[in-house]
DNA sequence: TGGTTTTTGAGGTACGTACCTCAATATTGT
DNA sequence: ACAATATTGAGGTACGTACCTCAAAAACCA
């Protein structure tokens, strides 16, 4: 049997009530008095029973995910994620929601954080670029008792306040199999990005650039090409990308939503030609890898993302330790094979 | 505010007591009274309490792990997880722990097995070679009303019953990069593995050669090799074997404890003269990715099977459904850059 | 020393569920 | 219609913790 709170009273020699100020931080306990209990809760192996506790203070847990407004097929997979986990956690006091705001407006994400209500919302999941109002708001919101993580993107301030790959060595590892899949033939490698505004982008571009600069001099890396998350745009600067370079051997698409290039890209070679490495699993990606018209994807399990969000800011609202390595969200790479 | 037992009774139109009754499969209800509570949880949306549930009938789960009494740095790093498990679900009532077994021997671990106490063992991970007489003990476990999973490596009965990879399809993932990383230059493959005579090691197998065969011809795999955890019987055959094929350009590791065989291999080949896959993250493997004595490891998380084995069977325990999607353990690949 | 303030103890209720007992109905068979 | 049986209800206690009140004890100050 694990101690109870009786137990722990009785091993350092108070009364019941008092081991409850001491454990929850109340007033009028005397110095040596909160030593004798925390000497007691060493020595016997106290560990307090969560359940229990919010049983009896009827806590339930509220998170929100603050999503960008426009998406693809990334952002729907995520949504999906956070219904699942709604589900799978339901027999807890545990609920996810979602809000979606416009990302590139840092104004109305500041002033949307900080309208939220610490009764309301327990924990924010914040996936939104850098921007000194936004992570202003968010140090804020953590002041007013909100906890808060970064998600996916934005700024990193600590390891702990991050969840999400690290994009350098996400750029890198693409860089890794675009010149290990090039067999040293020579040709360009074509960058595909929605903006090179984020520092997301500009980190995977690092990282590939590195790699195929330094150990693969035969490939000749283009400068980014920039989509703007706009479907025609898109479809037209690749093509004349194409026109301009007929020796582009590799395309790398480092955007999360990688379909629209995909299929622009998926037209102008033919299969086996160009290598293509592009990031994110989702319906489009899963199909043209298994169809050979994508040879490796790099991804970040959605699912992985969105529970390990939701433990973390559960761990913070209960003061509790996280298990750092089941939060270190890999950089995956997927085969046909290893889908 | 989530409904309770309470809500549930009122919107039934029965009392709490036969709300209990039909909730925990008591004898002694009607059968229309039973769905008249049915429709009312649905109507509802009634969800049990489990932390609450646990706690009045004061239950805690106690598992065990069932592990091969030999082995190295994998081995080491699956008992490092189930330690750190229970650090991390301490809090609630959740206990793992470990046993280790001579894996070579059915019987005892049969007899093990029948000697388990339903009063003292909830559930059990169980990690050993297929044979019928652990399969039959296995199912009366079952019957007896221990849970169980197969653990790594095994018998598959089932999906929901399995907590590992797919041993053919990291095969597949295994032969895709050889292949891939060969550059189409001529050569022989060296397959390594501890036994022939585990399911696992003969998917693995079949799996490599598939791909290479059918995708690479100009690569010739070589008879697998057998080291039997015998660490100077590794070394010789690897040493003759090399001296009779001057002509190997990769090796594939395929036992997930590749130390022993790598430092011999290691010894044998230039650096970036041989291709070499292994399996298992450890910190052996992983320095030789580093310095480039591996070129790929294919891994699965030993902190997710092991937490994925301790959820399974926690719902079996609660006849839960589970999160199929956190439960897949993904074949993993892993480069210098996506440590 | 007496009064004031601080610290501590004793006891209660509550959270949502399990499990128990006993009495009160309802249903069944004859 | 009666007894026998099956079903249901009412009420209690318990799990481990939070949070409340009130009184008792201890420490402090002048």
């Amino acid at each position: 049997m694990r101690p109870t709170t009786k137990d722990l009273a009785k091993e350092a020699g108070v009364s019941l009530a008092t081991v409850d100020r001491v454990l929850n931080d109340r007033t009028g306990v005397r110095g040596d008095t909160v030593k004798r209990v925390s000497e007691a809760i060493e020595k016997i192996g106290f560990i307090r029973n969560i359940s229990a506790a919010n049983l009896a203070r009827s806590k339930s847990y509220r998170f929100l995910f603050l999503l960008p407004r426009t998406g693809d097929q990334f952002l729907f997979e995520l949504l999906a994620r956070i219904g699942e986990v709604n589900a799978a956690f339901g027999s807890e006091a545990m609920r996810a929601e979602v809000a979606q705001i416009h990302e590139s407006d840092p104004h109305q994400i500041a002033n949307f954080l900080e309208a939220l209500d610490p009764d309301t919302v327990d924990g924010v999941a914040l996936m939104a670029p850098e921007s000194p109002q936004v992570r202003d708001a968010k140090l804020r919101l953590e002041r007013r008792g909100i906890e808060t993580v970064a998600f996916i993107s934005g700024q990193i301030t600590s390891d702990e306040d991050f969840v999400g790959i690290d994009n350098h060595a996400a750029g890198a590892t693409a860089g890794r199999l675009m010149g290990r899949f090039s067999e040293r033939r020579p040709g360009k490698v074509l960058v595909i990005a929605e903006t090179m505004h984020s520092r997301d982008s500009l980190e995977r571009r690092l990282g590939f650039d590195e790699v195929v600069n330094a150990d693969y001099p035969d490939l000749t890396v283009l400068p980014s090409l920039e989509t703007r998350g706009e479907a025609e745009r898109t479809d037209q600067i690749i093509r004349s990308t194409f026109a301009r370079n007929p020796d582009i051997r590799g395309v790398y698409i480092l955007s999360s939503e990688a379909r629209v290039p995909l299929q622009t890209v998926t037209q102008l070679t033919k299969a086996g030609q160009s290598l293509v490495i592009a990031h994110e699993r989702t319906p489009f990606t899963e199909a043209a890898l298994l169809s050979r018209q994508i040879d490796a994807l790099i991804t970040q399990d959605p699912g992985h993302l969105v529970r390990s969000a939701v433990r973390i800011l559960r761990a913070r609202c209960d003061r509790r330790e996280i298990l750092a390595s089941q939060e270190k969200i890999r950089i995956e790479i997927l085969f046909a094979e290893n889908l």
